[in-house]
DNA sequence: TAACAATATTATGTATACAATTTGGCGTTA
DNA sequence: TAACGCCAAATTGTATACATAATATTGTTA
């Protein structure tokens, strides 16, 4: 029988335990610190604590929960995290940028990536934005890939995993729809020039833009927090984060 | 009984299967591509599977091993992934060093890296360059804690963990005396630099220092790369790395 | 002889019983 | 009354038996 798919990755217990783990911490199903007690935790999400104990030590990788003595709790952000997260991913970007430009580009390497950057083109002006968000999460794994080491992509990949952090986070908000137009608009202005910027070996120029892109998602991430401040676990992304400083 | 440290950290089975795996890969006791099958290796580890496989999984968020269908195998590493590693570190130091500069910094913040200064300065005075490996790492370390951020200060110590990757890594090379102080000399230099440029809110010097000085650790690499070629595997932050580029 | 398929073997994935440690509470004592 | 230490309960750490999936091998067929 031809399973596409191999089991590991898709069905395996430690996998669907650790999907759905992911989704409840990410959805603020608990409160940023409390305990995560194995055996209940076990039962509820109907996986041994076997599989729950590899889900939840990926977890820790992923920075959504944190060791405490013994067991785990979740993690708290504080919207300072929130900007440091982003800061970074715009910082790791850019140098993947910027040697993806010092390093000699064939045509052909950038067709792909081109191809992206003209369906963007399509949905802005289709208004279609509700196709944004995945076009975008394409673009930057392909501008991940562009500087050609794998250890600097999975470094990206790494830099977008929390939820705040991720490329497209905010991006289907629908509170203030113009505002939002706007930020699409300059956002691909920044995809067009990080490509041009690659083609051309302008390796600074590279870096500068794909920082400056990330400070989009810094201020997607104020707006949203201004507007439902005192109210932030109504925005999925900021359900984790705690008003406070955390120590 | 005072046992000082808390068990979980230092004599678990978990732990010690780490430590004791990790030195193995790191001493390139396994070629790269290697697969490391969880009976013999448990047994000979003296461990059983199940912190075994802990180890292997913490072993994978360090770089140190990767998944290849069911099961792990040896990471393998081109120089390149060295230099990018380098590059990275520096980077990311870099932003840390810069927004320690951003923000308002009381002197108090700075007293104990500008102690850890004077000793550098003693240990190189003196020629004592055996006890500098250790002191270069806490200032590495206190600079991470400067920008006042637990996220940003974990990145930094993750981009440190592979080995061709740690700011003392190479620090103690005995083929060239000279050239290695002038290392350490100019090394130092970046050290005040950075202390002196974060007092003065100066972001944009402090980022460029932290870079230019993780440029040292890639001329270090470099070096014993250039002495040892063909026979890496004497050089033991080497030892991993493969002369090929790895797919 | 080469390629495919069925099967046997070996490996990892999972569940659970047991051990060791942590944690909270209770009682005693200063 | 507060602090210390001890004890008990609960929780995580470990080992191992079993289930399932991956891999190698062998036989058959074109």
């Amino acid at each position: 029988m031809p399973s596409k798919a191999n089991n590991k990755n898709n069905s395996s217990q430690t996998e669907r335990g650790l999907r759905e783990l992911r989704s409840l911490i990410i959805a603020g199903h608990w409160p940023a610190g409390s305990k995560l007690r194995e055996v209940p935790l076990a039962q509820s999400l109907n996986v041994s604590r076997t599989p729950l104990r590899s889900a939840l030590l990926k977890l820790e990788q992923e920075g959504l929960v944190e060791r405490a003595g013994a067991g785990y709790t979740v993690r708290s952000f504080s919207i300072e995290d929130a900007y440091v997260a982003i800061e970074l991913r715009g910082v790791i970007e850019g140098t993947a940028a910027r040697m993806a430009a010092e390093k000699p580009t064939q045509q052909q390497d950038l067709t792909s990536i081109k191809e992206v950057l003209v369906k963007i083109d399509a949905v802005i002006h289709n208004d279609a934005i509700d196709g944004y968000a995945e076009l975008n999460d394409v673009f930057h794994q392909q501008l991940a890939e562009l500087a050609g080491n794998d250890l600097l992509k999975n470094e990206i990949e790494r830099a977008s995993l929390l939820p705040f952090a991720a490329p497209s986070a905010f991006s289907s908000s629908k509170d203030d729809r113009s505002r939002f137009k706007t930020s699409l608009i300059v956002g691909q202005q920044h995809h067009h020039g990080l490509v041009q910027a690659i083609e051309r070996g302008e390796g600074a120029r590279a870096d500068a833009l794909a920082r400056e892109h990330a400070q989009l998602g810094k201020a997607n991430i104020e707006v949203a927090y201004q507007e439902h401040v005192g109210n932030i676990r109504r925005v999925p992304q900021l359900a984790l984060i705690t008003a406070e400083l955390n120590t």
